[in-house]
DNA sequence: TCCTCCTTTGTATTATTATACATTATGTAT
DNA sequence: ATACATAATGTATAATAATACAAAGGAGGA
């Protein structure tokens, strides 16, 4: 019983913009599940369902997918799943993170001791990292590109 | 002021797992925003917030993935209420914005993906956009002229 | 059968969130 | 500066959602 009434869920919240679990107990009850609201937040807590705004600006259900990955991990898993764009410029790196990882990331290159890296400055969500030449900055890249395609593994040096 | 505060949110959410906004009300205090619940669910409405649930099985709140375009138009508006003066040298831009709003119009930027920024770097009250040559810099100045301008509508791209 | 252990659901309540309305800030133009 | 408009926030409360606890309903085994 229960899985069928969650898969009507489903097929409701595709159907209907829903923005209550009231509303959606109403909707259950014409397709003859009698349910109360408890359960339905039951099974909305286990459905994953999120309340996401509607184009129209009111809250509704829809389906969630977020997945969660903790960021606390030695630095090539920091610079992994930290990092998510790097471009350079002149004799720049410009390497952009997410959100509140500048700062460890950029800890985490300073660890490596990059030859020809005269040192990085770090804000929130980028960093910088100042090579001393232009023409230093293809090797350095080539490493980075290593660390995220995992040719350089966790114990290789 | 609302941006940086929102900016905060952002940050205190990927770094804690936020059951309540009750909670977040206490994260936000420690950061001297002192704000109502109500201020927050608006703050959790407009940044599109969702509550997950966290590998714990509890919930928490997360950014959620849905439609860029209301957040571009958001971050055209961050851009014009919150900086004050721009001005360049060679290939960076430095951005001055109002106390606070560093971290949320350098973002802004960011999120704008505009062509030859190679990315961006900020401090409390200015920030840094790097360029990827000196020569690519004054149409960006154009646009920046055109944003606040308001030749560059919200919807215009 | 009756007992025991699970699972599911309801009841009642608490906890949490959204919002109507009031108030305070922040412009903007005269 | 004053008056008016607009945006931001607080207050109070209504609306909504989560859950502790109790009460079924099985399923399997002696």
């Amino acid at each position: 019983m229960r899985y069928s009434r969650q898969n009507k869920i489903l097929e409701l919240i595709s159907t209907y913009d829903i923005e209550t679990q009231d509303m959606l107990l109403k909707l259950l009850k014409e397709s003859d599940f009698e349910v109360t609201q408890a359960t339905i937040s039951r099974d909305i807590k286990e459905l994953q369902l999120i309340k996401t705004l509607s184009p129209s600006g009111k809250y509704k259900y829809a389906v969630g997918n977020y997945s969660d990955k903790p960021v606390t991990e030695r630095f090539l898993k920091i610079f992994r799943e930290t990092i998510t764009s790097y471009e350079s410029a002149e004799n720049l790196i410009v390497v952009k993170t997410l959100s509140g990882c500048g700062n460890a990331a950029a800890e985490a290159i300073d660890t490596m001791v990059i030859t020809h890296v005269v040192g990085t400055i770090a804000g929130d969500n980028t960093f910088l990292i100042i090579v001393d030449s232009k023409s230093n900055v293809p090797p350095i890249l080539e490493i980075f590109n290593d660390i995220i395609t995992m040719r350089l593994k966790n114990n290789d040096r």
